[in-house]
DNA sequence: GTCTATAGTTTGATAGAC
DNA sequence: GTCTATCAAACTATAGAC
């Protein structure tokens, strides 16, 4: 424990990152995380230097571990779905599936999204460095998919067309407790994530132009 | 100026809530605020007894004045739409079309909306009492509607029908300095968000199985 | 009603013993 | 590497003259 580096750090990285992603940068002090983490203040400032530096860190964590979804992904898992019409569609109906599943997994709570998004909203000063890398990632596999199916598809259409499924899976992430606080306890639960997916890949498929799978055509 | 209340008062909010909007509660010091009005910092207290007391009367000033827009309002204003699904697709196209309008505006910024939605994704202290009351009109209203066309939908899905406008307009509205600057300066331009404004009523009208007028039709 | 001056906290960060 | 103790700055809020 006197050697090199200590557990410290990483254990200061994810408590930290847990209240940023909850709280935001603002609303978490040096003290709360050095609390959260059991572990005294000045430890915070040796291992990170700042505050904002700490950040930047748990910024670089939750952006590098957590599981990067996109339409490309599963073409290359298999390449002869591009090919078909049908095939297009399942791509799409994958993607949407796996983008909630992998945010709203029950068992893994995954503040590392959350914290993205957060940034993305409501941009702090790292915004420049580091959000643009997130975004970009996100926005331009989408669109590349889109125009594979669609060469000559209209920018601000490609872009309003993955918004879709961007802008539903914010909504979800960042206004989670006032939707259910609203509605009530577990609302958003698995199954209107579910349906969600559904909806939304129905959408995403029928706006290509493309077949839709039988077990997508019930509306209801 | 001596007498009862001076200008300062709503001059004090306005400059207040203008900052909010911008940059959150958290970011807003009492002396950006005093400067911004060009008042001193005392003056707050006097008018308003404590930053957060300021904080929610900006919010009720935001709810109060802001151009309140849902599918019941056009629904009112022309009752006999209701009762053919041509004229049902109708009021989503303008509904959808005046959300749009009204909030991306170039004549008036409206900071009130964008205030109202901050506190709905990043939530202060001030959300029990004020957000929700801001939210359940929106929510309940949208899906007032969309039972009328269909009574006997999921309630769910009832949700994410009316989320697809709520959600694609909150990320419009708070993501725009990142998404600007990932794609360029006034890309989220008029043409842009008639695109949008397009795209998502030709979702939400199909959705509900409603025959898609004619200026619709054009994927592209 | 508005000002100047200042009180009282809280915050991020550092010094130095161990 | 971690601790205790403390600093310096920034903030909200108040007191009291005008």
């Amino acid at each position: 424990m006197n050697e090199r580096s200590s557990n410290n750090y990483e254990l200061l990285l994810i408590s930290a990152g847990k209240l940023f992603a909850e709280h935001g940068f603002d609303r978490v002090t040096t003290r709360m995380i050095a609390e959260a983490a059991g572990i005294r203040l000045s430890a915070i400032h040796y291992h990170f230097k700042s505050k904002e530096n700490l950040y930047l860190e748990t910024f670089r964590y939750a952006h590098n571990k957590g599981k990067k979804i996109d339409f490309l992904e599963i073409l290359d898992e298999n390449p002869v779905l591009a090919k078909t019409k049908q095939g297009q569609a399942e791509i799409i109906r994958t993607t949407v599936l796996r983008f909630f599943r992998n945010i709203f997994d029950p068992q893994r709570p995954s503040w590392e999204t959350r914290l993205l998004v957060r940034e993305i909203m409501s941009p702090s000063q790292a915004l420049p460095a580091l959000a643009q890398t997130f975004m970009e990632t996100n926005v331009r596999n989408s669109e590349k998919f889109c125009k594979l199916v669609h060469p000559d598809m209209d920018a601000d259409d490609t872009a309003i067309w993955s918004h879709t499924l961007f802008s539903h899976v914010f909504l979800y992430i960042l206004a989670k407790n006032p939707i259910e606080m609203v509605r009530g306890k577990h609302w958003l639960n698995e199954k209107f994530y579910y349906r969600a997916a559904r909806m939304i890949s129905r959408f995403m498929i029928i706006e290509l132009g493309l077949p839709l799978p039988e077990d997508l055509k019930t509306t209801r």
